[in-house]
Parts: structure tokens; sequence; C-alpha cells
DNA sequence: GGCTCCTCTTGATAATTATCAAGCCTGATT
DNA sequence: AATCAGGCTTGATAATTATCAAGAGGAGCC
């Protein structure tokens, strides 16, 4: 790994408190890299041979069965994925593929187990992110559970225009067919749904939606903050 | 705390590996309580006072949101729950009752975290179990994001069938009314489930469930061990 | 027994969501 | 400019799921 991405990687939050000798010794044994955009990363049901960090770019996380596929999440940095499994020393979950081309830290499961056990710091990082990921798929799977697809785009688009400022106009971050497989429906499914918003204020034109009623949309909404509140 | 459970607690997996000194502070902190059932333990939105840990009994997750109530996981010995809300000190993401007469350990958040820090075989078999808990909801979102109402029936069936010994009959571990909600679904439509499987050798007589052809059942449920597997 | 409460089931209907088949639009290519 | 491909939308229809209402059956109780 080049030197010069090291100062960069030492400040994200998983490394920035564990010992020098610690972090360096990771990252010797770790591959900093550049994938392009749609390239499969891992595939669920592998063995976990690396924890990723995703340094810059986007990186989609998704699953199949039966012939169905569906978009878990998506990681932009400074975000890890299957952590989980690392720590376990079990096969992935999910499968991973870039969404852009993107620059990811490849650290092998072993060297990250090794020093979870040396470095008390990076071991309370760790549950921190991991304790963080797990509260995050809480929430995705009560929204999935308690809330119909309408719902579930609503208060999507209320959290990315709280997240672009809130000034009345959202820019999606992710094509349509993305986003609606994100939130659980099909791709028709989502253009109905926001033509059921369009009397809630929701004016869509390309990947740019403007809301002239944020009142309205909230009512219909309901958003609550131990669903839609990323950082609770 | 009566000494005479401490032998039950420190044979947990949770428990067994660390100090005994540290163990013995932990436990000095500790409350052991036995609750009726139906009783209200926590509540979505509370800061995380305790850590729970479920010795005898069965414990109810739950989550609520727009007047909808969905269950989202059932707590057996030796099972913690809000371990994740514990360790970031945040507020819980999810309800739980006793379904049961429960016996349950209830650990002061601040002595988790203090002993995480404290009791490096403790840091690690608190992060076993919350990975553990992490890939648990994963599958059961991936169940509920990729599946039919009646192929999670037909997998859940299948589930407990292996769980009981695989001798072609089922008892079902809850009442119907929590089954329906733990699979996303209404009383009514799990009814209709059921009737859907009769073609596939599923006979359903009160909690009873008879299988007279399981592989035509697992033709229709596909199970994934990506999902179905409690191990995995 | 008779009563009551409760869960579960069934029927009828409505709402939600998916599927299939065009068609539209836009941006890239030639 | 013409062509093409891909993403998105719309319409028609079907499948899935929920809702509302009623009834069947069982367990507990007087």
């Amino acid at each position: 790994m080049r030197t010069a991405d090291l100062p960069q990687i030492r400040s994200l939050r998983l490394f920035e408190s564990m010992s020098e000798s610690n972090f360096e010794a990771l990252m010797q044994a770790a591959y900093l890299q550049t994938f392009p955009a749609q390239l499969d990363l891992i595939s669920e049901g592998d063995p976990a041979d690396f924890l990723y960090v995703v340094v810059e770019g986007c990186v989609e996380l998704y699953a199949r069965s039966n012939g169905r596929e569906s978009t878990m999440g998506m990681i932009r940095p400074i975000g890890t994925f299957i952590l989980a499994a690392v720590l376990r020393d079990a096969v992935y979950l999910m499968s991973a593929r870039t969404f852009q081309k993107s620059k990811i830290l490849l650290i092998p499961s072993e060297n990250v187990r090794d020093t979870f056990e040396k470095d008390e710091a990076f071991a309370r990082a760790i549950v921190l992110e991991l304790a963080g990921c797990y509260r995050g798929v809480v929430k995705e799977h009560k929204d999935m559970k308690l809330r119909t697809s309408v719902e579930r785009l609503a208060n999507r688009l209320l959290r990315y225009h709280r997240d672009q400022g809130g000034n009345g106009t959202v820019e999606l971050p992710y094509d349509k067919r993305t986003i609606s497989s994100m939130l659980g429906m099909t791709p028709e499914n989502l253009s109905r749904a926001f033509n059921t918003l369009k009397p809630y204020g929701v004016e869509v034109d390309g990947s740019t939606i403007r809301f002239s009623d944020i009142e309205a949309l909230e009512r219909l909404a309901k958003p609550n903050p131990l669903i839609d509140e990323r950082s609770m």
C-alpha cells in the first residue's frame, strides 16, 4: 500500500485511536485497491477472507434467493462491510459490487481478529461500528415490516431532503431502479408511488425532486426517529 | 443476587471465559429477577440502562410505528437483547415484554461497558454475541425482502421441523397470532397460507403440524442456508 | 350445563404490490 | 440527422396481502 494513503486511513474512526505499531502492522497486511464500477467484490456464501473498508466511491450490498435479488444497502466512505462475518469467521450473508469506481481497503480477516485481541482501542472501535451496523439493519427491518411502500418512499425522501440541506429540493443519490430495490419494491411501483405522492407536493423531474408542501408529506410519512434517524 | 444462581450464569457463553474477579464485580451490580408473563420490560426510545439476559422463559421483542405493531424476535435462554444499544449508550430500538414467566438477568449498561474495557475475554464474547445478533437480523431482513408470505411460512415450518427432530411432526412454539406477526403478516393471512400449503402435505391440527410430503414442501420453500440456518 | 372470552378460521371485499407489454424519453453513437 | 439502447413510465391485469365482519370451536368459570 502506498504510504501516501496512510494518513487518510488512519483518520478513519475505526483506526484513529489504536496504537501506532498495531496500525502499521495491520496496514502492512492490507491492500488498498481501486475498482471500476459494477465489479463484483464478494458473493454471499463465500468465506470471509477480508474486511472491506470503502475509502472512496460507493459499494452496493445485495442478496439473492429464489432468482430474486434485492439491494440490502449502500456503503459510502467511510464505511465498512461484512464486519460481522469477519469477526465470526463465517461466510458472507450478502454479496457486494462496486456501484461507482471505488477505492477500497482490504484487510485480511485474520489480521483483523488478531488485532482485535491485541488492541483495546481497536476492539472498542470495532464494537461501536458493529453495533452501529446492527442498529442500521434493525431500522431497515422495522421500515419494511411496519410501513407500506409509499410510506417508505416518503420517509426516504424526507431523509434525503434533510441530508441535503432541506431547501425544498432533493437530488436522488441513486438511479430509480436501485432506489426501488432498496425500498423493497419494483421499479414500476416506485413510479406509481411517486405519482401517489404528487398530491402531497412531490414533483419529480428526472432525478430531481421538489417539495412544495413538506408538512403534508410529513403528515403522510409520519417519520419516526427510531427508524429514520441515521445517528440514533 | 442469590449465590445459588451464579454458577448457572457463569456457564453462559457470554461469561464463561472472563476473569473470576471481573465476573464477580459484574454480578455484584446485576439483578436476577423473575417476571410474570406479558409484562413490559422496556419500551423503544428509552435509554439503555441495562443489558438483559434471558435465563429462563421467553421474551418477545417488538416494534411499533404508525399504530402498527410487529414482533421482531423471540429471545429464549440463553440469549441477550439490546446489546447494541447498551454498547453504544443509545436508546432502545425495540420494545420487549415477557412472553412467558421469565427469569431475567439485568446488568447495568455502565458496568457492561466498563467490563468490556477491562476484560479481553468478555470483550471477545460480547463481539461474537453481537455479530451473531446482527447476522440474525440480516437473515430476517432477507427473508422479508426476498420471499412471499407463503414461502416464509413454509421455510419457518421446515426450520421448526429440523429443530424438533424432523420426524414429520411439528409443535408450533408460539400461538399463531405471534407467528403471523413474526412472519410479517396478519393472522388471517397465516390461516390462508396454511391452506395454501395443504396441497404440499401440510396438515394443521391446532398447534400441531404434520408433514406428509417434505420434499414437495421443500420444492416450494426453496430453503436457503444463508437465510434459514441459525448457526451460519 | 351454560356462559364468556379468546383465538382461530372463513368469506367477502378492498388495497397493495407485482407482472407483462408497450411506449416514451434521453443520451450516446454513427 | 438517424439510429439505438437503457432507464423510466404507463396501462392492463393478476397475484398477494390486508381489512372488516361473522362464525366456529375450546378453555376456563360460575
